[in-house]
DNA sequence: GCCAACGTTGGC
DNA sequence: GCCAACGTTGGC
């Protein structure tokens, strides 16, 4: 199994959104890394859900991966701000996945708090200039920042290997 | 292929 | 609102 960071702005879709449906796409990402990651994305996998742009940004849950990469429809609607007239349905240019909730960090985790914690300062969120939307982390990683969220279940599960 | 101009992201 | 960092575009 492998973890990842994904990036969305509260006001436009926060962690309650997801919790309201069975499961979203997460379509709209324009840039190339960022689609790269999310086509190496696996039915299974977890994701911490990070609130940018968002007063104050931080972690606010855990979601999963339902269905790997397929082509992105809104790259197709010409009403869509993230159509790419470039790309055409025999050649897609951009990915999305679906995802669902698993649960809420019981404690919402600020930017400012992860920034303290030695345990994380590889992630490539806390890197200077990092802009990705969609950014792999390590599972040790992950089971320190659920564990902080309080979610002490996830976190052990993963440890036992059983998750 | 270089690089200046421009647009976007996102914390503060 | 400001601005640093980064990606993309397009002229040459």
């Amino acid at each position: 199994m492998n973890f990842w960071l994904i990036k969305s702005e509260p006001a436009v879709f926060g962690f309650s959104d997801l919790q309201a449906v069975a499961a979203e796409p997460w379509n709209g990402v324009r840039n190339y890394q960022a689609r790269n990651f999310l086509r190496q994305m696996r039915r299974g996998d977890l994701c911490l859900f990070y609130h940018s742009n968002a007063k104050p940004p931080g972690v606010a849950g855990v979601a999963k991966v339902v269905r790997e990469a397929y082509p992105d429809d809104l790259q197709f609607d010409p009403q869509s701000p993230y159509v790419d007239p470039a790309s055409t349905p025999q050649n897609p240019r951009w990915s999305a996945v679906d995802v669902a909730a698993v649960a809420p960090l019981p404690n919402f985790l600020p930017l400012a708090v992860l920034r303290e914690v030695a345990e994380l300062a590889a992630m490539p969120l806390l890197q200077k200039g990092s802009r990705l939307s969609v950014m792999p982390i390590s599972q040790a990683q992950f089971v320190v920042t659920v564990r902080l969220g309080g979610l002490d279940d996830l976190a052990q599960q993963l440890e036992a290997g059983c998750g």
